[in-house]
DNA sequence: GAGTGGTCTAGACCACTCT
DNA sequence: GAGTGGTCTAGACCACTCA
């Protein structure tokens, strides 16, 4: 929130959502908003190429800046891949529930080691949990945490946020996350706890997270019901 | 291939692949780089923030910039979202086969004028496609297209690669993507076309393509059976 | 304190689109 | 030709990390 160019973001991102610049319709030149905003253009070039990364915007050289339409068939059940809040952050405080099903400390086998980039004597956390929405069982969460990289995790942490824990308490930032998409057919725990019957769809994300230092922090699987949560992902092509 | 930083980009993607620049070391600092190759300091930021946001390399602040070590959960039947050379190019020309179920031109119903931004009056193709990889059954291809943008389209296209025929014949650029991925149990074309047993998980991705220009080229769905393709996608945070 | 990457400026030229 | 966004430069200052 603090350098210019995300000021000026912040402001056309502002000034799109209450339609002062309208869908399909062009916003003032980059040389206009660098006057207005007391900045130079590229500052003004590098708050629209955020805008145009997060799908708000888009810009065709020799004509100018429009403002992109919604995308029609996102839904709000829907988990973008684009941002890092995690399931707290995103089904907000009051509609989620997290039951603990485990919660260890081991040391990593070596399909765990190879993801994590860890030794065989680093320490992991191993957790599960089911992230209950609404009262209704919507994830099966497994995941791997170096101890290391989060020391003194705490059953509180697990019950709620740990990305919470990760960003505030530790000051962590997220650097990335790389994550693969699969359909299975339900098995063992989807059964028991998800509350889906045997080979019904299940959607698996199996992710990778990263910090901003390039350690990996986090892998996991995340197993959802396939009529409960899809997840979506936009992509901006630069060549 | 022909701005600066692009070259510089190509240089270091060479370097890194080819070993000269190893993973999980430094690599020179954006002021030698910009001696060496005889350029700014900020062409080769830009390069570097391009690499970056193709996951191959990541920076820290005070520290200096590393070459990232590859995503151990990748398999080379994974599809990767951040990409846009459709399935032709995906699998090679040698391994791919099109079988086209049907080839049509209509016009539109609400939902794929919504999603294509088209009026009813404008017709769309509408072609559904069974993708053969290795002489099996692997995707089932369900596409809408408009007409207007997409002219003369003809049968030899849709049995290759259409978007071959977009990008090179027609001179047209793909500006972005929206994906959605949702899991669900196989039904009617499905158990018909992919050869798979009736409720068996499919992975499905819905999706919405445009160009450069902002025009909505392509809405369409792809259907996988479970055990046989999955999807990845990067995530680089910049906040 | 030295070195790193991140931001910002002022000014220039280019490729592109429309009239 | 006028106006747009894209690229590139030279130079400056900042925040951060490590010794």
């Amino acid at each position: 929130m603090s350098t210019k160019y995300q000021v000026v973001a912040n402001a056309i991102r502002e000034r799109i959502e209450n339609g002062t610049y309208k869908i399909d319709e062009l916003i003032p030149d980059q040389n206009a908003l660098a006057q207005e905003f007391h900045v130079n253009r590229l500052t003004v070039k590098k708050a629209l190429d955020g805008l145009a990364a997060e799908g708000l915007i888009y810009k065709q050289s020799g004509l100018g800046t429009y403002v992109r339409g919604k995308i029609p068939f996102i839904t709000p059940h829907d988990v973008s891949v684009n941002d890092f809040g995690g399931a707290f952050h995103h089904f907000g405080e009051e509609h989620i529930q997290s039951k603990v099903i485990s919660f260890d400390v081991e040391l990593p086998d070596e399909r765990i080691q190879k993801n994590l980039s860890i030794k065989h004597i680093d320490p992991v956390y191993n957790i599960t949990r089911l992230r209950i929405v609404d009262g209704k069982p919507t994830v099966l969460e497994h995941t791997y945490m170096p101890v290391r990289l989060v020391p003194d995790l705490e059953r509180e942490h697990v019950d709620t946020s740990i990305y919470t824990y990760i960003n505030e308490t530790l000051g962590l930032k997220f650097g990335g996350a790389f994550r693969k998409f699969s359909a299975f057919g339900a098995s063992g725990d989807d059964i028991k706890y998800l509350e889906v019957e045997e080979g019904s769809p299940i959607l698996e994300v199996e992710q990778l997270v990263w910090l901003s230092n390039g350690k990996m922090i986090e892998y996991s699987t995340s197993r959802n019901p396939g009529n409960l949560r899809s997840y979506t992902a936009l992509n901006v092509n630069n060549f």
